[in-house]
DNA sequence: ATGCCGGTGGGGAAAAGTGGGGAATTAGGG
DNA sequence: CCCTAATTCCCCACTTTTCCCCACCGGCAT
């Protein structure tokens, strides 16, 4: 399981393309080779997943029933922005234009390790969304550091 | 198994030809080996399917009950219509005109990736499908991205 | 100083997408 | 039964996109 983490900034150049952080990729496990799918976040923000950690959401709606038409329409929404993608040889994704708008990005990216996934955000989305947080970081650090 | 994702703009020709995207291509199992089945979807839309993962579906459907008439009904849709096709040598498979009329198809369609299926969509039909869809992305995203 | 690693940029070959001509096959009518 | 019309399919050609590879730059460690 990975255990990304780290905040970099980077930039993208014309061909959409952008390079992943030596430190996260020394934890990818093996078994993705290279190989990640990249998607619409939550927030207006890009996850990349290696393929392995993929595979594991994966499975959990690979048993959702065709004969229901909600459930249909639940994978459809969640795989149609859905891309694989494999590094080149200097280690960088490319993401297609239509993923770079919605997360509004340009020319510079921050790049951020979270955990099982590492999330690409515009610098200047990313500052906004930061302000508009209700919950503080001091809140959550209560919350994580009181149970032990 | 496959792992069909993604979303694709692409043209129909006047016989009726549709191009497969690459990236889907290369997630279809070598034992279909061009070999796929069309047939109408649940929604105003059509469904592609590889040989073998029709042929799992086929498998599936033997043991569904009889008794219940939302699965027989499931049963008639899809296999009256199926139509066997061969990509030819650019890849593309040839939609007959019965069925490009029943999704309302013109000269442009949207193809989407769906775990074990590929659909085919009118443009105009699909958005104005997704409007009157419940579902969003966020509430997608919610459940299958919020970790454990 | 120098070699290596990590990040950035770009040119060119290969693949992908699109369109159409013409042979082969099938169907129908005289 | 044969001739003709229509459809299918095989192949060729052109344009755009992708991606593979090479090159450079800067910092860090040897």
């Amino acid at each position: 399981m990975s255990s990304f983490k780290g905040r970099y900034n980077y930039s993208v150049d014309e061909k959409g393309r952008i390079a992943l952080p030596a430190k996260l990729r020394k934890n990818v496990a093996s078994s993705a080779k290279g190989n990640f799918v990249i998607t619409r976040g939550f927030e207006k923000c890009l996850y990349v997943y290696p393929q392995d950690e993929w595979n594991t959401l994966e499975q959990n709606v690979r048993n959702l029933s065709f004969l229901d038409a909600k459930q249909r329409n639940f994978n459809r929404t969640l795989f149609q922005w859905a891309a694989d993608s494999q590094l080149d040889s200097q280690s960088r994704i490319t993401v297609q234009q239509e993923l770079l708008d919605y997360a509004g990005i340009k020319n510079e990216v921050i790049v951020l390790g979270v955990l099982d996934r590492i999330e690409i955000w515009s610098p200047s989305v990313y500052d906004e969304f930061q302000k508009i947080q209700p919950v503080t970081y001091e809140t959550v650090a209560e919350q994580v550091f009181k149970q032990q």
